[in-house]
DNA sequence: AGACACCCTGAAGTTACTATAGGGTCAAGC
DNA sequence: GCTTGACCCTATAGTAACTTCAGGGTGTCT
């Protein structure tokens, strides 16, 4: 008793657009479902499920390509998920990483931002003499 | 006495690739410099300035069409600059979200990795049970 | 004169979508 | 029976911020 649904439910469902959905069909990330007399994209449980899954992983940060390889691994049932794992370690550090960057950034941020006194005119503005400044350069 | 260099060596006084160089160019990020004899773009002073400037933001994470009206607010010396700090706070704001978001998945990822015990195959694999699994559907 | 590093332009490709144009389907209401 | 409106279809183009590519010129060293 699988109960077909149509793309609109679909994007309910998965907190997905339309579109979205659309474009992974054609990106082969979701196979392409039966359709009814009107032509219209009929989807079932499975694809509810592997959207779901889409989704989850890209919320994760991770890329289309990675994505469509944990699905070839998660349908090769009997390939080892050594590389899942590795996959998993190697994500996290560029993770890392970025949280890094982005913690530095915030950081110079708000100094520039209590530069500014605020009723300045642009040529005397404390920001963007900051910005404009090679202090920053590493070279 | 000012110097005039090639494209090649302001990419490396800037840490900015030459392609990257030629497009700020044609997105109206950088003034088109004199050319040599031969056809070369000869850059001064003020074009390393510049390029620095827009580098610096960059690397903030402001997109081109901030620092297009930062660059046009920083050539207004009689403009205000309360325009200035208002969008840096706000740029800040978002930096705090995203910052969030960041570190929320960080800690999905290494509940995650922690689920994979190495040398099962992928059909056991609790890495990939846990991305195909509902428990994260929030509806 | 040949080799090689560096420079030029214009156009196309990248990622992950989003938007737009132009049209078909289907159930409800008058 | 016909219209309205919500929903669906395809194909194409646009987005940001670059990167890559094809095809060719410049300048210096040997």
């Amino acid at each position: 008793m699988k109960q077909k649904i149509k793309i609109g439910e679909l994007a309910l469902l998965t907190h997905c657009r339309v579109e979205t959905i659309r474009y992974y069909e054609k990106a082969g990330m979701l196979p392409a479902p039966p359709r009814s007399a009107g032509n219209y994209r009929l989807y079932g449980e499975a694809h509810v499920e592997q959207l779901l899954f889409i989704r989850r992983c890209r919320s994760l940060d991770m890329t289309l390509d990675e994505i469509r390889k944990l699905l070839l691994i998660r349908d090769t049932p009997q390939g080892d998920c050594s590389a899942v794992s590795t996959f998993l370690d190697e994500h996290l550090s560029r993770i890392a990483v970025r949280i890094a960057e982005i913690e530095e950034l915030r950081s110079q941020l708000i100094s520039l931002s209590q530069r500014c006194s605020g009723s300045l005119t642009a040529d005397r503005c404390g920001i963007l003499q900051e910005l404009g400044s090679r202090e920053h350069v590493s070279d």
